[in-house]
DNA sequence: CTACATCCTCTAGCGACTAGAGGAGCAAGA
DNA sequence: TCTTGCTCCTCTAGTCGCTAGAGGATGTAG
């Protein structure tokens, strides 16, 4: 006889919320688990590391198609890796890219607060910013 | 007798896709055109100004609900822009925020990539790594 | 006159949850 | 034994900011 977990266990073991863990169990990405007699969700150990890869993943960014993807590959150890390696690059360019466009609106959004003059809107730097974006910082956007 | 502008024409001159357009319409962000003989939406020059304010609003990530305030001290220029300020300065917050978080995952996602071996998914480090969590370079997230 | 582009309204879908209704089960204390 | 209060169940609908598609009307160029 194993241990009992229960959803709430479960959620507080991997930090996934109660909600998240039945929502993943509709739409796939977590198999439904055995029931106790009273109907409540009985997760085993193994379960509850596999949400916690599902949580990681998620905290790093990753969409659930790719997590189901990575999860296939997680259970089937002799696979070769290029699959994974795949995902995972494409995930740092995505970073990388975002990263880039956010140093940009952060220069900008900077430039509209350090040169607002705090008068009246008429004279807002922010306003105005907002209303002509030929006179940005950075034309990137 | 202005310039006829229609949607189509006011989509290519704003930035703002047409059916983008007719949704901003939808949620009370852009007040209801006058319509032609023909039941077709018909522009004036400011609104096309309004709708080009939202789009570099919405580059910059504001939320409906902050353009929404935003436009209105736009139309008030009399008012202090301390509310201007205010909400530019919180969404400054908000990219330096991200900005942090997302190079904290761009470290991790580099470090799992680096030390893939490229063999097989048992031995890999991406996998592993999401498995657990505690193995990470900074347990920040 | 005929294509074809553009416009109209309406509804539904996306991703990844989150909130809330309405009810059942279960453990602990009085 | 009863009651309190927590956790659990299912189900539906809402979040944000669009986007897609159906099905039809109108406008324009050759």
């Amino acid at each position: 006889m194993s241990e009992q977990i229960s959803i709430g266990e479960a959620a507080r073991r991997s930090g996934v919320k109660v909600p998240t863990i039945r929502y993943y169990e509709q739409i796939g990405l977590l198999p439904a688990p055995e029931r106790t007699e009273g109907n409540r969700r009985n997760y085993r150990a193994d379960e509850v590391q596999r949400l916690a890869f599902i949580r990681h993943s998620r905290e790093l960014g990753f969409g659930i198609d790719a997590i189901k993807t990575l999860l296939v590959l997680q259970d089937n150890p002799n696979q070769p890796c290029a699959t994974a390696d795949h995902i995972a690059k494409d995930r740092l360019r995505d970073v990388e890219q975002r990263i880039r466009s956010l140093n940009a609106l952060k220069l900008e959004l900077e430039t509209m607060v350090e040169e607002c003059s705090h008068g009246r809107v008429k004279e807002c730097r922010v306003i105005e910013t907002l209303a002509h974006h030929d006179r940005c910082v950075h034309q990137t956007h």
